[in-house]
DNA sequence: AACTAACATCGTAATAATACGATATAACGA
DNA sequence: TCGTTATATCGTATTATTACGATGTTAGTT
């Protein structure tokens, strides 16, 4: 793409926007809608519930790791998958700081 | 992209992932910033707030209207935007639903 | 050691997103 | 009407993302 000017912008600007991105895929909000179920994953689960390449899992996995979502823990052969809770808070608190900050705009609702 | 298989994954899972690429760029969480303040802009603001050329808020500002986070009415020359009150709502509900599915998974929170 | 199972990583083709100049379009004022 | 102001849209170069086969890597098994 044209390079996102970064430095346009606040460092929650950014860390907002990342975070999105990291949710920004169905294959990736199933993953981690299937953690919160099942609290830990290896890959070949994920790639037997969603029907997608080993490589892909992996990569999608990888994804959600970079961004702080999840944390891997190796268990013998495979790489068990959660949900890092302390991040996961502090991701929520984010999202809610932005989705509070809305005002009542009037008798109706018209903002503009 | 390689194309995303968006057959594999509930609607729930496309709408949040969705909604989530409309919040995946600092930009555009700039944008709705701006307008959690100023409850209403036109395009010229955000072009001298934010720095970037009109085409390319404009752009922005669509995609944000796509989703269903903007709404924008006619003021005389010029295009007045601002949050779209029930949908932002909706959406805070959407990613809180997903948040708060978090269980607590042991003393220490070691899930794996 | 040889084999297997479970992942990660590489390479890459296909496709999407980003930014912006250029060019429409539409409303208002003189 | 003509010019001005404010946006939207088009075209396109650049860069990012997605998916997956192929290949590497590592831990356990026989």
């Amino acid at each position: 793409m044209g390079v996102t000017k970064t430095d346009l912008f606040t460092k929650e600007q950014n860390e907002l926007a990342i975070l999105a991105k990291a949710f920004a895929h169905p294959a990736r909000i199933a993953i981690l809608q299937h953690l919160l179920k099942a609290n830990t994953c290896i890959n070949s689960d994920l790639v037997n519930e969603l029907g997608l390449a080993q490589a892909t899992i992996s990569q999608h996995l990888r994804e959600l790791k970079n961004a702080g979502l999840l944390q891997g823990n190796i268990e013998g052969v495979s790489m068990s998958y959660c949900i890092h809770p302390e991040n996961w808070n502090r991701v929520k608190d984010l999202f809610n700081g932005m989705f509070d900050k809305i005002q009542h705009c009037g008798p109706k609702d018209e903002c503009c």
